[in-house]
DNA sequence: AGCACGCCGACT
DNA sequence: GTCGGCGTGCTC
């Protein structure tokens, strides 16, 4: 029997390892989980590396060396893995994503371990042997096709072909878009499908885990990546674009990148799956890094109604009025899309110009005519709007600004014969259907509407931030997928360069907003972080953030803020944000990451945003 | 991540 | 004087 040094990682946010010693030879290997006394307390560590323990002296208990001192070490308290929970692969996985977001190794082995695992429960599965399969070399191509059933005939044999020798992850940016996929895809697959995503609890993860291990299809969402097996042979990510995809809490890391990095250390292929790519992809895309295989999309369905005169800032526009006619005589059905829900954006006393509002958020109400009730769309709690206004006891409370129910209401009266209802009230036979962008996540799988008419993009554009035109026409490129016809958009703002691109050669937009965020040195040629602090003293926060602005700007030149961030006040909590603009370079994001390391205070929680 | 230690301002 | 918030450093 030898003594072992034993180099075991925490799970907490530190990349140091730390020495403990071990009687005996079976049981440990790297990747195995063992219980610790770790500051006074129990905890599970990974072990990283083993060592024999050679006696300096005639010591009996081992110890270290620690600035200058000697100290004795402590023992493993326990083995709690009857093979091993990480492979080495994995863990050197952890090491590389720690390098790479410049953010402590144990975060990430922290996300490679199910929440079960992470307490001390004994794991009971023997695997054969921690040997991580290696694919023949890695590729990487972008498909692009307008529905998600489209791109699907496109992967789906290589998905096929690759499960017979391990396993496939496919990735979603939302769990709405899993489940309608997966209605689509698993009938076609007889071997073994698990679903991994954060709505699930602990025990349902573990479960999915311990039977994921091989020739498993995983549908995920983002964190499904962390928990990837080790014969894994493809990776699918599904609408790539999405902002989903990138966890604004840390480690900050985005799932695209991780998913490529990962292909690249397996020797496997990724394949990036959408309507339209990224900017970033399609850099990529123009330097060979990925290559493109795209369906021929069907003819252009986007129209373009330019709103002038009259009509320009209307939302019930002779143009919308005209356009409806039209549909609704050639028996075809439509969805008009508006994106606040309710009747109006506002409840205000006509006195004393009270403006009702959710106590704990900033943000407007949803408002129902009928049950006088305004519902927070961030924290559900209801508001009730009286008739004579509560603050001053002396002035109706009226609604104001448009909501779809308000639209609903008068296109009724425009269209009495017509059945007209909201997307939650719809029936088959709707003629007209009012909805907000949620259409977008609920028909990811087309439905039988021939055409969509969008009456917001203006307000869309209108929101501040660089990148609002590149999402407004991913937005409207998603939305004309839905319909068989048509999609309308309608705009007072007609000669905005997003207008001229809609349809025609798709590149032409990238080619231009590329030009744009070249100019102005926006993403992707320039690298920008948002910074997010949130917390209930409003006081603190702006403190806290205006100490950020300075320690930032001592370095740095481009430094935006503090802006109260939209909504403001969000589930009681005051919002300020910073933004922080840099030539590209290895280490910006790493020393953003240093300044932000000092706002360790319990009481102000952060967000960061890298782009 | 927690937790201890130590510094400095507020307050009976 | 001392209580407590919070910045800093450490964990084999």
């Amino acid at each position: 029997m030898s003594v072992k040094l034993v180099k075991v990682a925490t799970l907490i946010s530190l990349d140091k390892e730390f020495d403990y010693y071990y009687f005996g030879d079976v049981g440990l290997t790297p990747g195995v989980r063992v219980l610790v006394d770790f500051n006074g307390k129990k905890q599970v560590g990974i072990v990283l590396r083993l060592k024999d323990y050679t006696t300096s002296g005639n010591c009996v208990i081992p110890s270290i060396n620690v600035a200058g001192k000697v100290k004795p070490l402590k023992p493993i308290i326990g083995i709690l893995d009857v093979s091993f929970t990480l492979t080495v692969e994995q863990i050197k996985f952890s090491e590389m994503l720690s390098t790479f977001y410049s953010y402590p190794r144990g975060d990430f082995l922290s996300m490679m371990l199910p929440a079960y695992l992470k307490k001390a429960n004994k794991l009971e599965i023997q695997f054969n042997e921690n040997q991580d399969k290696k694919g023949s070399s890695f590729s990487g191509e972008f498909i692009k096709g307008s529905s998600f059933r489209e791109r699907y005939f496109m992967w789906k044999i290589e998905v096929k072909k690759k499960l017979l020798s391990g396993s496939v992850l496919i990735c979603f940016p939302q769990l709405s878009y899993l489940d309608a996929a997966l209605k689509v895809i698993k009938d076609d697959f007889n071997c073994r499908i698990v679903v991994m995503h954060s709505k699930k609890s602990d025990k349902q993860i573990i479960q999915e885990w311990k039977i994921s291990r091989e020739k498993t299809l995983i549908l995920g969402t983002r964190l499904s990546i962390f928990y990837y097996p080790q014969d894994l042979n493809l990776i699918i990510v599904e609408e790539e674009s999405d902002r989903c995809y990138f966890q604004e809490e840390k480690p900050f890391y985005n799932l695209r990148d991780i998913a490529i990095m990962l292909c690249r250390v397996k020797g496997i292929k990724c394949v990036l799956s959408g309507n339209y790519p990224s900017l970033l992809v399609y850099q990529m895309i123009k330097t060979n890094i990925l290559a493109l295989r795209e369906q021929k999309s069907p003819e252009n369905k986007i129209k373009v109604m330019k709103l002038t005169g009259y009509s320009k800032g209307r939302v019930m526009s002779p143009v919308l009025l005209n356009i409806l006619e039209k549909i609704i005589q050639s028996g075809k059905k439509v969805v008009v899309i508006w994106n606040k829900k309710g009747f109006g954006k506002t409840a205000f006393c006509s006195n004393c110009g009270y403006v009702f509002k959710c106590d704990r958020c900033s943000s407007f109400l949803r408002l129902s005519l009928k049950s006088r009730e305004g519902v927070c769309p961030h924290c559900q709690q209801k508001v009730s709007i009286p008739q004579i206004c509560s603050k001053c006891n002396n002035g109706y409370v009226k609604i104001s600004g448009w909501g779809i129910e308000k639209i609903e209401s008068i296109l009724r009266k425009n269209f009495p014969e017509v059945l007209i209802n909201t997307w939650e009230n719809r029936f088959l036979n709707s003629q007209i259907v009012l909805s907000t962008s949620e259409i977008v996540g609920s028909l990811y799988e087309p439905e039988a509407f021939d055409a969509g008419i969008v009456l917001d993009i203006d307000g869309f554009l209108a929101y501040p931030g660089y990148h609002v035109t590149f999402d407004a026409f991913l937005y409207l490129k998603r939305l004309e997928c839905l319909f068989k016809d048509c999609l309308y958009v309608l705009t007072g703002n007609g000669d905005y360069y997003l207008f001229q691109c809609l349809s025609g050669f798709w590149e032409k937009f990238y080619q231009l907003e590329l030009n744009f965020r070249k100019e102005l040195s926006l993403p992707p040629f320039f690298e920008i972080a948002k910074i997010i602090l949130r917390s209930e003293d409003e006081g603190l926060t702006l403190r806290t953030i205006g100490n950020l602005r300075n320690r930032i700007a001592v370095k740095n030149n481009y430094v935006y803020g503090p802006f109260k961030e939209e909504p403001f006040k969000l589930r009681g909590k005051y919002r300020y944000s910073l933004v922080i603009r840099s030539r590209k370079s290895e280490n910006f994001r790493e020393s953003i990451k240093v300044e932000i390391k000092n706002i360790r205070s319990s009481k102000i929680q952060l967000a960061v945003i890298f782009e």
